[in-house]
DNA sequence: AACTGTGAATCTATTCACAGCT
DNA sequence: AGCTGTGAATAGATTCACAGTT
């Protein structure tokens, strides 16, 4: 019937009643199982990154240990969740002490893949296209925009910086010979379906996608969503309380 | 009394048995919480916006009744949790038939406070701020940018369309005339957490903030990010599995 | 003395499963 | 027959509280 087992548990205060015990019920079995997957949830997984821009932040100003309640007051959280999220890394910190900073941006790095280069293609050469171009950010994290494609016929043949912008019909081409596995979708979102259909059949495996309204995609490709309508609306439903 | 507690096993043995019923006694008086908070999770109206606007494209088609299931469909969820989250507004359904669509567009426009205008400002005229301020989708929604600060004096007193791009000086000015309560942050992160708190000493109630890291804002006011380098590291993290 | 790491507890979100309406 | 609305069940995320370590 079930499969799971339950652990129930009670003291001997207790024992003297006969429901009482039932009171306590546990379910257990929820921890442990990132462990065998080997994954951690996404959650953790962003705070990973927040963790990583902190860090290197104070490692800049020579901080080289820091604790769980310095880290949790920097980025607005709990000491328990820090400790919580970075025993995801394993056993990091020094009881009494705190965490070395170095190892824990170096780990982080390794985990988050930020050591190595990720070829990106960008697609939609419009304003929030330029905006995603021109963040500096990715380049410093490795994501390193490799082609930018637009169907555009205005567009196609310029250049942002060195970047040629292609036409969308080369995507395919591109991302073979780049090996590109990271898609960032920047255009109206009648087209984003399309576009994120031409990604997946390319070969791209994760796709970071601006253009609002739901996308879908086969199971095996990850999908980001940053929908900016939908946070302008939450704003607005908080006002009206 | 820690040490006095017992771990018992339960299999499927006791789940056949008469007792196991009574063990569901526990796990009551979690629900109904928001209801007398008048207040519903951020996550259910973030889904509120995604149905709103999927319920206004196929009203255009000339649908006028759903059901959660072809809601949970088009939008990838599931049937129970369209449901769940529907009935947050009240009973709206008709058992057996569906909704209607127009009603529940109505009730999530009121809900999300989307009859009225919201004067917004926008503060970064850079690319990203280019990007924002030419989405449309914005002022289809009521949300209409009313000024757009900088600091780059090149910039200042020209416009984009019709809007002026002013000093970060007149801010607090134009927030009291125009009674702005959201603010959209779009400048370097250096500059964010000032510019939130400019935002905030002249009255701004609700910040969507693009710039990547954390800022602080009173309690009161209320915080929205848009992380784009977290979410292209989760994408990555993705990647190495 | 100060901090980590982690079971247990709690809190939150989602899904199941079915009574009840049309 | 088909669907909603919702208690109950399950799953997931966060916090508490403290044993254990330096």
């Amino acid at each position: 019937m079930r499969n799971k087992e339950r652990h129930i548990i009670f003291d001997e205060t207790f024992f003297g009643s006969r429901l009482a015990p039932l009171l306590v019920v546990v379910f257990t079995a929820q921890m442990g199982s990132w462990r065998e997957k080997g994954r951690f949830p996404d959650k953790v997984v962003s705070r990973f990154s927040l963790y990583l821009r902190y860090l290197e932040r104070i490692e800049q100003e020579g901080v080289y240990l820091i604790t769980s309640s310095q880290v949790a007051q920097a980025l607005q959280l709990t000491a328990p969740q820090v400790r919580r999220d970075l025993s995801y890394l394993g056993q990091f910190g020094v009881a009494g002490v705190g965490y070395n900073v170095n190892r824990l941006i170096s780990t982080l790095k390794k985990i988050l893949g930020l050591n190595k280069k990720w070829p990106v293609v960008l697609v939609g050469a419009g304003n929030l296209g330029a905006a995603l171009f021109s963040y500096s950010g990715f380049r410093r994290r490795g994501f390193e925009i490799v082609a930018i494609f637009d169907r555009d016929t205005n567009k196609i043949g310029t250049r942002w910086a060195d970047i040629a912008i292609l036409d969308i019909d080369r995507l395919t081409e591109t991302v073979n010979q780049k090996g590109v596995k990271i898609g960032v979708i920047a255009v109206p979102h009648y087209a984003a379906q399309q576009v994120a259909d031409r990604l997946v059949s390319s070969g791209v495996k994760a796709i970071l996608n601006f253009s609002p309204g739901k996308i879908s995609v086969p199971e095996d490709v990850k999908l980001q969503n940053v929908d900016v309508t939908t946070e302008l609306e939450t704003l607005s439903w908080f006002l009206m309380q």
